[in-house]
DNA sequence: AACGTTTCTTGAACACGTTCAAGAAAGCGA
DNA sequence: TCGCTTTCTTGAACGTGTTCAAGAAACGTT
């Protein structure tokens, strides 16, 4: 009896925790949207959330910190509206761009501050980096999605190319998201464009790495690629110097 | 003679004031090597060059306003180095190589604190965005040099290339120096090693694009990619939102 | 119920980047 | 030389992210 009961209570102890962190996440993003992520004070977002300063830094490392949170919901949600679109559809260059598109619009209300978030992402060491071991669940999710866009396509890939696809996908993806960061067009237009048309021009160039003239090239390509990777994951997973 | 000596006086004041410029950036620079940038303070740096907090502010911004004053000098050095060692190779390949081995070794100094830079270089709206109208001497220097790299070697380049490449080749200088970024083998020993492999690379494909079934998708690649540059010069002219 | 331990919660305090009102110095025309 | 303007120079003060010592609340054990 007494058990049980401290197991309710224990759940509910989590449960408000998990509620006080979502209240503050919620917060943090209502603040953000409203007033940019700069002018938005961590003393607002607690005020905002009904606890105080420190008590949103004992849910949050940092402010920082509160993107994470941001990140882990936005990846369900867009795979939540991708799988959907993906069920008819065979052609791989469609669907990447299911996918990307999927992102590009459930992101869109964040767009506005996707700066900022980025100008942090995009320091090496630090853990909202997409490369970084905090981030790992986030982007296995992300790879293994991408390999089901790849299985489900009826094309055929290359054997060398095969087990690689999906990360190198995501490697694309990040350099697309880097575009939308930057893209001031209205709705984004350029990025939707480039999505359009780079993800034909991809599925091309992987058919094309079957021709003998170009497989060499493909495979030194896939060399560079695999150093370059290789010391991203490296430099996210590197300690701070003191 | 009033004439003169005003000039004299003005020409010597603004020696003065460049020499206070120049006190400045050197303190910076030494304390970033010693400290690392973020345990730099403001203080620290004005005290080391000998002036007060306020009077840093008069000559700088900000104190990322300090990096500006860095990227011109690296360039310059950078410049100074490469040139002489480019004057025996006609390879292309080798020559790019030469250029972007010269960029390591000149910034290497700064290697340890250098991410710290970049993730204020990386936030679309700055004016340390390499796309930014503020670094457009600093850029189109480089292009400039990119395109002595290209036009001092035998390269047969395809016409519908030729102008595009010089500017192409700082693109993707701007990839090698985000990975430098991330790097951390020892003596960026990957970086190295990409440059070396990459840069061959690159010029087979530049040849291979001659090849029928290859050039339309160059040409399609072209295209894209004059879209992503066009997307992030005008991200950089964006103004900040209020 | 009573006590010790762990888990939260608080707001004052700290260090930093940055601003600003006030004044000093330099330049310049009379 | 005397005022007037422009160009520096100053350090205190502001707002921010973050820390921390202190205590409250919840929990587990007896």
């Amino acid at each position: 009896m007494r058990g049980l009961r401290g197991c309710g209570v224990t759940a509910e102890r989590e449960t408000k925790a998990a509620r006080t962190r979502s209240a503050i996440i919620d917060a943090a993003l209502t603040l953000f949207r409203e007033r940019g992520y700069d002018a938005t004070t961590m003393r607002a977002v607690a005020a905002q959330a009904g606890v105080s300063v420190g008590n949103a830094y004992y849910y949050f490392a940092s402010k920082e910190a509160l993107v994470q949170g941001f990140y882990d919901r936005a990846q369900v949600e867009v795979m939540a509206v991708a799988r959907p679109l993906l069920d008819g559809e065979r052609d791989l260059a469609a669907r990447i761009a299911i996918l990307l598109e999927a992102w590009l619009t459930a992101m869109a209300p964040y767009h506005p501050f996707a700066g900022k978030f980025f100008k942090n992402a995009a320091e090496p060491t630090s853990p909202l980096s997409p490369f970084s071991p905090e981030s790992a669940p986030a982007r296995d999710a992300a790879v293994a999605f991408w390999r089901e866009v790849v299985e489900g396509s009826d094309a055929r890939i290359p054997k060398r190319l095969r087990a690689e696809l999906p990360e190198l996908l995501w490697l694309y993806h990040m350099g697309i998201v880097l575009l939308w960061v930057y893209d001031r067009s209205p709705d984004v237009a350029v990025t939707r464009r480039v999505v359009r048309h780079s993800a034909p021009v991809l599925v091309r160039a992987i058919a094309l790495s079957r021709l003998r003239v170009v497989g060499g090239l493909l495979d030194d390509t896939l060399a560079v690629l695999a150093d370059v990777r290789r010391a991203f994951y490296a430099a996210a997973r590197y300690e701070e110097e003191p």
